[in-house]
RNA sequence: GGCCCAGUAGUUCAGUUGGUUAGAACGCCAGCCUGUCACGCUGGAGGUCGACGGUUCGAGCCCGUUCUGGGUCGCCA
């Protein structure tokens, strides 16, 4: 072999292929050494073929056999036969090669663990020898997945009209929203780049530049804590179209979100997607990203509360908060009393100062509030919650109705999850629309976007933007899986007029908002076309498209939960001539 | 910044009330083996019990500190 020459994947291989002669390379899996027999399984990212060697085989060639081990590179060439033991559990498994000729391309040393699928290996371990990580199939399959996304992402937008265009990396400073990563700049000493959280602002001025339709596949940076579903530098796919509405961007992304489904995972998706409006989806699911894949909705019970003898619900009350509950079927065996103790920490976690529980078992209630109301209250509040023997009754009572909102909600994936209600390979998208323009922020002693501050206001709330700020409504959305954000949009500001209203309502003087956002205040006053958008999470969508637990199995080189990546070693120290270089005088002790 | 979980052989784990020489499986090495596919059989090597300090006659086990990884609250326009 002069070459390599290859003519196959390893996983190609079918019975109709017997009597070819054939050329595959790949990694050495499993070696099953007979004596005079030997089976390799030859692995490559489409999948395994068996390669056997006997007593026709050439001595060299079975030496080489003989030497190879597990992770070695070899390509081997030889005829295809029909195999005496065959093996349903493998598609090539009807066949295998018989070995002419063998090339050990590479050695390896033993691997740090076993490259297999089901092979329960510490993160810390896969992620320092990511590369071998990489070669477990279902972390091949992971990211040809993703690639098979990215590709449909552009076939699909292009077809509907969109450009794809790049927008630079390096980019100013906005300290509005998360924490930038910042680059300093030689050539201006003291002054730094950003790196983009998004594109967010170059999108809106190519719709002033006329391009109508853009969109983007591109890395955006947020130094923020991570989490299970969250990585400093992420990927979004990002869209803006021009002369449209909410319902337009819904559409358009409605048939992609159906293409992605079905040409990924052939799940068919039933448009038009179900939408909620944020209040609703609150006031229904205590979360803002509901998962609609079961029920035990909330139930307001405030009115019952309100006058009744259990202090902790009317003081909640009186001080303008709320009582609601969750009612969980059969939950009176299937979470013991124990258990609730457990739940009650759970939902301390998100601020609620304890739970309040009623369980119907066969043998009679057990409650921990029935006997501080009274008979009434404790029908009408039963009646209310739907409750039947064998549930469990879970009351959370706070003088802040969003504590409320956060604990049920997060009490009612908890307990879905524990009750097994929550089916694999069930997907449920949801729109949640209408979310408020402003929230109120304790540390800032000022109301701040919720979205960004070039969101437009619901037509009908634009005078709410210098008034009644709390209930002053956005026309934003975002884009629900299962119960996770896979994106998030809006239509945006397109006037100056408005956006001036805007940043005023921020508490931006003027001075501020021309300093930071100046460009996009004058580009406005040239001609705007109305425009809005979308940009979806890619890492979330393809993880939920595969079923993975962690974004970090769906990015080939992550970091880890300190923003640091275990391969490299990055972030990394430099030398004080590059520092010097860019005027930076002083480093942080290690 | 807070809370929770984990760290023992290359890997995944077990390790009793604090007590002799820290075990298992897989992997690795050697030998045997012609139809295996998690091949089989025989033998062997392999340990800073994350680190440091403390309590104790004695610590893998108890206490403190710390490091690493994970989950999460805050944070994420």
């Amino acid at each position: 072999m002069n070459s390599y020459a290859r003519t196959d994947w390893c996983g190609a291989p079918r019975i109709s292929d017997a009597g070819r002669e054939t050329t595959v390379c790949g990694w050495v899996g499993r070696r099953r050494d007979l004596g005079r027999l030997i089976f390799i399984d030859l692995r490559d990212r489409s999948g395994v073929l068996q390669l056997a060697f006997d007593d026709s085989t050439a001595e060299d060639v079975f030496a080489a056999a003989s030497a190879a081990r597990a992770e070695y590179v070899l390509a081997a060439r030889g005829v295809l036969r029909e195999r005496s033991a065959k093996n349903p559990e493998l598609p090539t498994g009807d066949v295998e090669l018989e070995v002419r000729e063998l090339r050990i391309l590479a050695v390896s040393e033993t691997p740090p663990f076993e490259i297999a699928d089901g092979a329960d290996v510490n993160d810390a371990l896969r992620l320092k020898y990511r590369y071998l990580d990489l070669r477990r199939p279902s972390m091949q399959r992971a990211v040809e997945l993703r690639h098979r996304v990215t590709k449909l992402a552009r076939d699909y937008f292009d077809e509907q009209g969109f450009l794809e265009i790049e927008t630079p990396m390096l980019t100013k400073s906005t300290p509005e929203g998360a924490r930038d990563y910042l680059v300093p700049s030689r050539a201006h000493p003291g002054r730094f780049y950003a790196l983009p959280q998004s594109p967010q602002q170059y999108k809106q001025l190519l719709m002033v530049a006329g391009f109508d339709r853009y969109f983007q596949i591109t890395r955006c940076f947020r130094d923020e804590d991570l989490r299970a579903d969250r990585q400093p530098e992420f990927t979004q796919i990002d869209i803006e179209m021009s002369f449209a509405g909410v319902d337009d961007v819904i559409a358009v992304n409605e048939g992609f979100l159906k293409r992605v489904f079905a040409e990924t995972l052939g799940v068919e998706i039933e448009l038009p997607i179900m939408r909620l409006k944020y209040r609703e989806a609150m006031e229904r699911f205590g979360s803002d990203k509901p998962d609609t894949r079961f029920g035990l909705e909330l139930v307001d019970i405030g009115d019952i509360a309100r006058g009744c003898g259990f202090k902790v619900f009317s003081e909640a009350m009186a001080a303008g908060g709320g009582v609601r509950l969750i009612n969980v079927p059969g939950g009176a065996s299937a979470i013991p009393r124990k258990q609730i103790d457990a739940l009650t920490d759970f939902v301390k976690a998100y601020g609620a100062k304890g739970l309040a529980w009623t369980r119907l078992t066969p043998d009679g209630a057990s409650s921990s509030y029935s006997k501080f109301l009274t008979d009434d209250e404790n029908a009408a509040v039963s009646a209310r919650a739907g409750a039947r023997t064998g549930d469990l009754t879970l009351i959370v009572a706070d003088a802040s109705e969003s504590v409320v909102f956060a604990a049920l909600g997060a009490l009612r994936r908890e307990c879905a999850g524990r009750l097994g209600l929550i089916k694999a390979g069930e997907y449920k998208l949801l729109w949640v629309t209408e979310f408020p323009m402003f929230e109120y922020s304790e540390d800032e002693g000022r109301y701040v976007a919720v979205h960004h501050p070039f969101t437009a206001p619901l037509d009908g709330d634009e005078d709410k933007l210098l008034g009644d700020k709390g209930g002053c409504r956005a026309k934003a959305y975002d884009i629900i899986l299962n119960g996770t954000e896979l994106g998030g949009g809006s239509i945006r500001i397109s006037t100056p007029q408005m956006q001036e209203r805007m940043f005023k309502a921020l508490g931006f003087t003027e001075e501020d908002a021309r300093e930071r956002f100046g460009h996009l205040i004058t580009a406005f006053r040239y001609g705007a076309p109305p425009h809005g958008g979308l940009a979806y999470g890619l890492d979330r969508l393809v993880m939920l498209l595969c079923g993975a637990d962690s974004i970090r199995d769906v990015i080939a080189f992550p970091k880890v939960q300190n923003a640091s990546e275990l391969m490299t070693g990055a972030p990394g120290e430099v030398a004080r001539e590059q520092l010097d270089e860019l005027a930076i005088k002083t480093v942080a002790p290690a």
